[in-house]
DNA sequence: TCCGGAAGCTAATCCGATTTAGCTCGGGAG
DNA sequence: CTCCCGAGCTAAATCGGATTAGCTTCCGGA
């Protein structure tokens, strides 16, 4: 290893191994044969590149080739929405199953940023662009995204475009969700929370609140099932869950079942049951979407059809590294979102007969 | 704007504006008056620029001045610890501030993998690497990551190294939680959750734990008070705080507060002191460290200890973009914890008379 | 009338690879 | 004794800008 002033270059490489700048390129690239190189130059400039610690100069190398084994990962938040993170590691997983490398950058929402760093990575000549949201909604494609190969992640256009997009099935999880609850043999009392039970009654722009509920919906009706009610709310956060199920509590048919739109509002769903001394899994039960990691952390553990985040990034990388060319409008590829099982459904005979069978008090060995 | 077939080039711009390449370049790079151009010229530049929709070839220019205005940032994971995102997101906004671009990549702590993505990296002629741990840690800096500019964060070299180091101020986090129980009148029972109570009983490789116990001892100690116990665990999850908290209030003396290690720990308290009958914030005090989400989900709301991410994303790139040359050994920035104070902390005069005082079994309306 | 110098541009080189288009040499065919 | 061909390499162009080193004009002063 020869000292680092600068780095080695390829004729400096070349110059050692005695041999011309093309000869030794030709070697590095495996193209000894198709060049007829003998094997004892090969060996030469090898062993020159060894002994040098020759890295070739990737910017050189993409301003003649014109790829950089760059891609662009474009999102709104990378930090808000604590999992999403897996997006970007499934997405550098399949980068680097290729050899690239992954340039990001957030948008905050912004046109105006969105615009500046489509541009700013298009300058460096990324061999496409992921853009992507951290929850599934719709988005307007920014300026200049479709200027070269790009791919929708977790977003769907909100017009037609030539333009390959890549989210959870939203439907089949609502159907899922649906099910789950009808196995267990809930018939009524089966309340939504974080949207209203009507179609239509969700939060504006949020792909996963239409579908969600459009799956539920068409399942339960399919076994002659109506949603009992629900609560239409902005914020998925645990207080205003909390707020909207000691409300819905109130209502009749007496609930038997949640199906919360997130774990966030599960929580706060937890905390309006537990207030109200019923027990999830014996009382009530609660189905829930997205299993964050505090779904886990919950008691009873929470029911949760998981948001496959790491998928959806390898995905995402994958369809834009594959694609030829301009793909036909409206291309959309879903990934299914698994149900994790958990505890936090009941059987609903126990249910029926005895809305608060079983609840002494807090359970505990020390119980005061 | 032209039809985008390939991009325009500066060649392209000048030849429209009837100029040479050369002072075409020298409009846009600003230097008219350098170059004593005159204001003619670089109208009919600047509108042929703007005609063409003209965006200079970030990879050429990077090959002419060796500046790519391109940042690496490496981690361990930027996936498992959920509000590490804030790190990439502050290093991200600081990057931005100085036009340049983010390139990630993760090595699930694999030492071949971290050697590579560093080569990798600098094959692409970034101006400087941040290499990130997502848990602050003592880490062995990969080879090749000193061959050019790079600066650790959220980590501390193992061995004493020419590189500078950013990390949150664990220490005098550790203090203030102690000063926050000292406040608030608490003087014995006072137990930690996640290491035990001697320094040096403490999972291995972790900095955290080491300077949080450290300054929790200090503190304690110039008051003339005593950990009362600890709970080493390896695991800082809520089911492994859970079982830990249940043991130690089986302990002599009583526990009147607990510091949990982390926020998730704490999580698992709190079931500990519910499934007790112990109310948080009045019969027992929580103080925690983290303030992930889950602390103000909990109820009562958890005082917690922030690790302030995006601040420290953002100094770790300003290092690395003010650094002129290679810093003396040990350089340590270290980053404020801010102390979040929310409900779990009680006046210890409420907890000493009557342990179980305002235990009346669930709270709410419907108590059964 | 000649010269120096500034004003206003441009030709040509460079960055470090990849790639096209040869060039040289030796041997067998004619 | 040529000519041709293939084996084995290399010279030179190229990618798209940045930069150095001039090269013309024109004007004023001697």
């Amino acid at each position: 290893m020869l000292p680092a002033v600068g780095r080695v270059t390829l004729a400096e490489v070349a110059r050692r191994a005695g041999v011309s700048q093309t000869t030794a390129s030709f070697v590095l690239a495996g193209r000894r044969e198709e060049m007829r190189i003998s094997a004892q130059v090969e060996a030469r400039v090898r062993q020159a590149a060894r002994e040098t610690g020759y890295r070739p100069n990737v910017v050189s190398r993409s301003l003649r080739t014109g790829t950089t084994q760059t891609i662009g990962f474009l999102s709104d938040t990378v930090a808000t929405t604590p999992f999403a993170g897996h997006l970007i590691w499934g997405a550098l997983d399949a980068a680097r199953e290729h050899e690239h490398l992954l340039l990001i950058g957030e948008t905050e929402g912004d046109p105006e940023l969105e615009k500046e760093l489509v541009e700013a990575m298009r300058d460096r000549q990324v061999e496409g662009i992921v853009f992507a949201s951290m929850y599934t909604r719709w988005v307007s494609v920014p300026k200049g995204l479709l200027d070269g190969p790009s791919v929708l992640l977790n977003a769907l256009p909100t017009r037609p475009c030539p333009i390959a997009a890549v989210v959870p099935d939203e439907l089949e999880a609502g159907r899922a969700a649906a099910r789950v609850l009808l196995r267990s043999g809930h018939t009524s009392g089966i309340y939504v929370v974080g949207v209203g039970a009507r179609p239509g009654q969700v939060p504006k722009g949020v792909v996963a609140a239409v579908e969600r509920l459009a799956g539920i919906r068409e399942v339960l009706s399919g076994a002659g099932v109506e949603l009992a009610g629900g609560a239409l709310l902005r914020d998925w956060q645990p207080q205003a869950g909390y707020v909207a199920a000691l409300g819905l509590l109130k209502r009749k048919p007496e609930p038997r079942a949640f199906i919360c739109f997130n774990d966030r509002l599960s929580v706060g769903t937890y905390q309006a049951l537990q207030d109200t001394g019923r027990k999830v899994g014996k009382d009530v039960s609660v189905v829930s979407f997205d299993d964050e990691p505090v779904a886990s952390w919950l008691r009873p553990q929470l029911t949760s059809l998981a948001i496959p985040h790491y998928e959806l990034g390898r995905k995402a990388v994958e369809v834009l590294l594959s694609k030829p060319g301009p793909v036909p409008e409206g291309t959309v590829h879903r990934i299914p979102m698994p149900l994790r099982e958990r505890e936090s459904i009941c059987p609903v005979e126990a249910t029926r007969k005895h809305p608060l069978a079983g609840w002494r008090g807090p359970r505990g060995p020390l119980r005061g």
